[in-house]
DNA sequence: TTTAAACATACCTTTTAAGTAAGTTATAGC
DNA sequence: GCTATAACTTACTTAAAAGGTATGTTTAAA
């Protein structure tokens, strides 16, 4: 699978941190609603907030919300807080490519141009456009 | 990781063959010249060979070649032959969709979408289109 | 009938994904 | 300043998947 349940719950978190924007919402109102255990969720959103994907506050009345407007956050950027491997396959993860037969490998192209297709599908969506889906 | 190395494995395996085409190749001889083992190499071809993606030949003077032209051979075809997971994320997999918030989820559009450029990817290549590639 | 190949079954090891537990630190409100 | 609350930290556990190995059995050409 190219995206794990990390980083689609993410998506998911920050969608709903937009919907009930400019207050600090907590994690634990999060999740719930998300239906995702508090405890993984802490870890997906300690990782959004290392990367200042996130607004945060400590203690009462505190929480989380988003540091931006919706349309500033492409989903290349989320998904790579959370150290999704964008990439189809495991021979493009290291540039320069380490594979000794990179040189003459006949599938290494195709995967090249899956590689771009899929990273240019999640720099060209933000937020924003995941909001007015229904 | 979207593709995994048996799917991969298979694909260079049926290029070499593809470059060998006309004699019954042994696995063996792929596989060294592949460099993936033998025993890993094995159970790669049972695959592809159930799936009757090849003719295969026992005994002596046998191997395995090509059922048919490589333009006749999809990449979609051999990747689902090795049981790769075409999608990007879990939720996909099933039709229909077994998640309960798939009705109002704002991420699922998104992947679905997604899911359908990297299936009509795989839909359009075949193994002559690699075949050229250098 | 021998030899070389595919085929079958079962196991092992490593890595990653997914999730849990127990505690520490920061801050708003009283 | 105290207290409640919520973020943060560290460490662990479990389950599944990826990747690979070992030991055989069956088939068919020479």
């Amino acid at each position: 699978m190219l995206i794990s349940t990390r980083g689609r719950y993410a998506l998911r978190f920050l969608v709903d941190l937009a919907e009930n924007a400019d207050n600090f919402i907590t994690m634990k109102e999060v999740a719930e609603r998300q239906g995702v255990s508090v405890k993984y969720a802490e870890r997906i959103f300690v990782a959004l907030s290392e990367n200042n994907l996130l607004e945060t506050r400590h203690g009462k009345n505190g929480g989380y919300k988003l540091n931006r407007p919706p349309q500033n956050y492409k989903i290349s950027e989320i998904l790579l807080a959370l150290n999704e491997k964008i990439s189809p396959v495991a021979c493009l993860n290291d540039t320069p490519n380490s594979c000794p037969r990179s040189g003459f490998c006949k599938t290494l192209p195709m995967w090249q141009k899956l590689g771009n297709l899929i990273y240019g599908f999640f720099e060209n969506i933000t937020l924003a456009d995941l909001l007015t889906q229904n």
